[in-house]
DNA sequence: GCCAACGTTGGC
DNA sequence: GCCAACGTTGGC
């Protein structure tokens, strides 16, 4: 079981959209780089869990759990021209972009802010990448000491 | 709105 | 295969 965290604008698709979808699962569509494509479709497995993160708002930050509930499948939207994420490149026989499904878990008891967690870049979460300064990264893995990290300051006041 | 960082594209 | 130009991300 792996750890994960997912990056999203709200005003596109938040914490609450996933949470109001039918099952509470969604196909995490739209993903366009490479390293977050291989992550999908290599990597992840049924029962991982994830971070959902609000990006581009005025306080970014941890806002809610997810699982993955479906291993790495091919992105639908790449092969439909009426898709905002259409990419007439990936061929359906041998297509370029994958995704995963997820399902809501839980909101976090408050939002986790990036500003927060910068507060250990230099120590204890050097190595994650969130808090790298111009990091794009839209998906990346969470090494399990972060994890529990981040969800012990979830207690922690704001 | 600015702009740094970085991925992608395309000319050569 | 190099690398300049360009586009996008995303924090601030």
């Amino acid at each position: 079981m792996a750890y994960w965290l997912f990056k999203s604008e709200p005003d596109t698709f938040g914490i609450d959209d996933l949470r109001s979808r039918p099952k509470q699962t969604e196909p995490w569509d739209g993903v366009r780089n490479y390293q977050a494509r291989n992550m999908m479709r290599d990597q992840m497995q049924v029962g991982d869990l994830g971070f959902f993160y609000h990006s581009n708002v005025k306080e970014p930050g941890i806002v809610g759990l997810i699982e993955v509930v479906s291993v790495g499948y091919p992105d639908p939207t790449a092969f439909d021209p009426n898709s905002h994420y259409y990419d007439p490149k990936s061929d359906p026989d041998n297509p370029r972009w994958y995704l995963v499904d997820v399902r809501y878990r839980r909101h976090t008891k408050r939002n986790i802010r990036l500003a927060e967690l910068k507060q250990y870049a230099e120590d204890v979460l050097a190595d994650f990448p969130l808090v790298r300064r111009a990091n794009r990264l839209s998906i990346m893995p969470v090494m399990p000491e972060h994890w529990d990290l981040i969800l012990g300051l979830e207690e922690a006041p704001d």
